[in-house]
RNA sequence: GCCGAUGUAGUUUAGUGGUAAAACAAACCCUUGGUAAGGGUUAGAGUGCGGGUUCGAUUCCCGCCGUCGGCUCCA
């Protein structure tokens, strides 16, 4: 199916949706309402009337009812005038068709039976014949224009679809989607939990998770000093002028916490690293041989997310990046940049990770930034030119940016169909700039490095998170925290599984027995439901042949396996 | 933070204006079993917290807290 015929069912549908809604509620105002990835939606200001999930029953029977009026859209240009007297009840019409006119377009209305909507277009030709399988699906609060300050309307989202196998198998694996749901199997696998009495967003990892975060912090450690990476630790707390030095008070105060005071003056808890690397590059004259410097921490900092925003491990108010600050020559950043890029690739390789996209974050009008334009514009093009180097795909988006410079990040979907920043590789000329960083060249003379920073799963939390999802809950033989379980078919054969466990467990594997009182049948379905990759079967015709028989967790019987 | 929903044993859920029901998990007993749930017994919550309405609230109302779906924001 043509993505771009669905989208216009959809976009059909929103207006349907928008005519259902201002024919039970008139005073409704009405203001934008696309078709987006899974669907569309209508943003509506329901001004004092409250809307609730069980009002969608009845808009949907409207929409029925109403559609079956609609034989087509009619496009109809008007003038700036008539277009405000059409619309001249709805203030957000009226600010679209003055934005229109500045931009010097013509206005184009688009009737469908009797609902008339401002529109660019894009629909399609017989609503009444193809606007069928549908479904509103929930509602949520969505700024106007997407603006905090502005006031906050009624969103509806809906879907819709050709057909009403496709409507079914949508809501299907939406619901499918939901059961891997890490915030669901993470808790369930004993991965992660969240105690009200600990404080919002503030994850505790239990003994499974933490040990497939030991692992992945092995990996870390292992692939970067192969890479030339030196391994710190550095406090979770310093003084505040620190932060002033960094910019990181003046740009990046609202994610920071308090500051504390110890011994009359004003300490922060770190939402970075960078300014602790930055004195460790200082500690010592630095000639250009030292460089690439590339300090590395798994270090965890502090951010101030709002409490809305938090979720399960994918947003949290303590994360702990796979970080590095490298410090190198300027005319050596691109080949740095693609030396990152190429071990991102790896890691994101290494996990089974290939469903990504890469963002190229820039600048935006509205935010704050250090530095000047030229140095905005210097780094935007070496990392441009990076990129292009090697070819790679990516979007370009405003906004995006870190405070002191451009970056390019990683971004993933997580089993919902949401989209999270992974990794990230930022480009830097701003904090070697306040922090004095230099070197001596060849030539001896005094130069000043440049900066990239970089962490290619971005965060541990967030990366398990997405890797719960992406393996469904069964990791990989070198993640999962009990690769072997051991089960005696009745308690007379406790005594050889536990040997066999010993056994296995010498030989480096990581195994346990489970001797429960329970029938096979039972402490198999349970193994399995825990995503145990392998399952051991003890009974009388093992222990005679002194073999082992070997299920996996997809349910495969390996058969009766030799013991040497 | 904002909009909406939601909060009942460890977990998943039921239920009612008259002081809570079940399954799974747990403990114990019987059973000693051959590839996704054998049977029984027992214990376990006063219904997120704080107010209000009421003779009486888990149920209705208000506030707070947590969680979920969005918005904004972001690793």
């Amino acid at each position: 199916m043509d993505n771009k015929i669905l989208d216009q069912l959809r976009h059909s549908c929103a207006h349907l949706l928008a005519a259902a809604v201002l024919d039970i509620y008139p005073q409704a105002k009405i203001t934008l309402g696309p078709a987006i990835k899974n669907g569309f939606y209508y943003d509506i200001d329901f001004e004092d009337e409250k809307i609730s999930p069980s009002d969608l029953k009845k808009i949907e029977e409207k929409m029925k009812q109403i559609v079956k009026t609609w034989t087509g859209f009619k496009k109809i240009e008007v003038s700036e005038k008539e277009a405000k007297k059409i619309f001249k009840d709805n203030p957000y019409k009226l600010e679209l068709i003055d934005e229109i006119v500045s931009r010097k377009e013509k206005i184009t209305l688009y009737q469908s039976g009797d609902f008339i909507d401002l529109c660019r277009g894009g629909h399609i030709e017989k609503p009444n014949e193809n606007i069928k399988y549908f479904k509103l699906l929930s509602i949520a609060g969505a700024y106007w224009r997407g603006n905090e300050k502005n006031k906050m309307l009624t969103r509806i989202y809906g879907t819709a679809f050709f057909s009403k196998e496709d409507l079914d198998n949508y809501l299907k694996k939406y619901e499918e989607a939901k059961k891997i749901d890490h915030k669901k199997l993470g808790l369930q696998l004993g991965i992660y939990l969240l105690a009200p009495e600990v404080g919002s967003g503030l994850l505790l990892w239990a003994p499974d998770g933490a040990f497939i975060r030991r692992k992945i912090e092995e990996l870390i450690y292992k692939e970067q000093e192969k890479r030339g990476y030196l391994h710190v630790y550095t406090p979770h707390i310093g003084k505040k002028s620190l932060w002033q030095t960094s910019g990181h008070w003046d740009l990046y105060r609202d994610k920071m916490y308090s500051p504390m005071n110890i011994d009359e003056e004003e300490y922060l808890i770190k939402p970075m690293n960078c300014p602790f690397h930055m004195m460790i590059y200082k500690s010592t004259p630095r000639s250009y041989r030292d460089l690439p410097l590339r300090i590395a921490e798994i270090a965890t900092v502090y951010r101030y997310e709002k409490a809305g925003e938090l979720s399960g491990m994918l947003r949290v108010r303590h994360i702990t990046q796979d970080d590095s600050h490298i410090f190198c020559q300027e005319e050596k950043v691109i080949d740095e940049f693609l030396g990152v890029f190429e071990y991102m690739e790896y890691l994101l390789k290494i996990f089974g990770i290939k469903k990504y996209y890469l963002r190229l974050g820039l600048r935006s009008p509205k935010e704050k930034y250090l530095g000047n334009n030229e140095i905005w514009i210097k780094a935007e093009k070496e990392i441009v030119k990076a990129i292009e180097k090697r070819g790679l795909k990516y979007i370009r988006s405003e906004g995006d940016a870190a405070f002191y410079g451009p970056k390019l990040d990683v971004i993933i979907e997580d089993a919902l169909g949401r989209e999270w920043q992974c990794g990230t590789i930022q480009v830097d000329f701003m904090l070697p700039q306040r922090f004095n960083l230099e070197y001596v060249d060849k030539n001896n003379q005094i130069k000043r490095p440049v900066l990239l920073h970089r962490a290619p799963l971005g965060s541990l939390e967030r990366w398990v998170a997405i890797l719960i999802e992406h393996y469904k809950g069964a990791f990989p033989l070198w993640l999962a925290p009990k690769q072997v379980e051991i089960l005696p078919i009745s308690e007379k054969y406790n005594d050889h599984a536990k040997k066999i466990d010993n056994l296995l467990k010498e030989n480096g594997l990581r195994s346990m027995v489970n001797s429960e009182n329970e029938t096979l049948g039972k402490k198999i379905r349970n193994a399995t439901l825990k995503k145990i990759p392998y399952l051991i079967i003890i009974g009388e015709k093992e222990v005679e042949k002194n073999k082992i028989a070997v299920r996996t967790r997809k349910g495969e019987d390996l058969g009766q396996l030799e013991i040497n």
